[in-house]
DNA sequence: CTTCACAATTGCATATATGCAATATTGGGT
DNA sequence: ACCCAATATTGCATATATGCAATTGTGAAG
């Protein structure tokens, strides 16, 4: 998610330790008890090239990473970014009802949940909706990633630039792609709430 | 998320045209307004390569890779995976309260929320939990992926083999790495629900 | 139509990745 | 300690990727 003003919270990324490709492979392989005779017949590669990526000596081709992966069944970004710090394994957050921090902006009120921890992959935010029309919200919005909102009081109207505008009460759920252009607005007297869910990339 | 009996749905996997590095490449240079010989030097690869890589006449080593990914300022994911598609932007999904798709385990009850697009990348479910206590669960529970769960009504214990059992009340909001082995369980005499996230990888 | 500057591609020499087969290494079992 | 089987590594021939320099393609301006 970009640094936007509506969402002031930007999920760090992971560490980017990109040029171990040996050591993601041997992991990976260790991890799910396979030999490299496995892994090569897996992914069509031969042994010795698969001994040689693991030993730092060859950097493999695209090719060459894409049956690895295949082979190994994950996704290539696993060769690119494993992580087996322990530190980034069984970690836990906890935020209870109405504690942690709270941000306010001009279109919403947040209160992020869980959110302290440095790996997530998506973001929950408990959220007030401010505005009641999409002049004073102030256009649509757009920017990467996904987002999805679960109405938890009031109603809200989502505004989008290319379908009509979308009434949600309580217990309704909206997904959508943030490149599509969005804005959300209550209706009646009294502000919505609802629970946020967005992944962000930088 | 491996297709356990508790999370039976499973995110599909964006579509993989792996192989196509060229295109995807091209696309992110054009998207960024570059030409071949800025990217060249973005990456520190001559100009011929990237032409050619753009050409699919070569498939590009891991060193290259990685350095085209950060001569682009891009994940390397976008390298091998990056969709453009029209169908894939402007997707928008809803589920109306009380309305979907409920799925029945021994543990848990489910109702996806906007679950029905294949590219999203974590999945929102309303969900009962339906045990009592850690025996009749079934023991502890791992996978890859992350997840986060918030109660709305009645009381949860999340049990996980590293951290004492943790009590849940309405509102309160826990988010774990699910390598962690976790189960949960309610308290006192009624079904406990909360909203449910998680990201899943197969 | 021609020119000119820039962008993209290609020829060639070299460096590197890959597969096969041979060799070395490791880990039990007696 | 020895043997044996399974696992990992290496030598070598070949295929492929890469960089440099030269060539070709592409607009825009005259």
């Amino acid at each position: 998610m970009t640094p936007h003003q509506e969402t002031p919270i930007a999920l760090k990324h992971r560490e980017r330790k990109a040029g171990a490709i040996g050591d993601n492979l041997k992991a990976l392989r260790k991890e799910k008890g396979l030999t490299i005779a496995a892994v090569a017949s897996a992914s069509g590669i031969s042994a010795a090239s698969v001994s040689r990526i693991e030993n730092g000596r060859i950097s493999p081709t695209f090719e060459a990473i894409v049956n690895l992966a295949r082979g190994l069944k994950v996704d290539v970004s696993e060769l690119f970014y494993h992580t087996e710090d322990a530190a980034f394994r069984g970690w836990l957050a906890l935020t209870r009802a109405q504690e942690g921090e709270v941000i306010e902006t001009p279109n919403y009120r947040y209160r992020p949940l869980c959110n302290n921890v440095a790996s997530k992959e998506y973001m929950v935010l408990e959220t007030t909706v401010l505005n009641r029309s999409l002049e004073e919200f102030g256009g649509l919005q757009k920017h990467s990633g996904q987002e999805q909102i679960i109405v938890t009081s009031g109603e809200v109207t989502v505004w989008t630039e290319l379908y009509d505008p979308i009434q949600l009460k309580v217990g309704d759920s909206l997904a959508f792609d943030s490149t599509l252009g969005h804005a959300i607005t209550y209706n009646g007297d009294t502000p919505a709430t609802m629970t946020w869910v967005c992944s962000a990339y930088a």
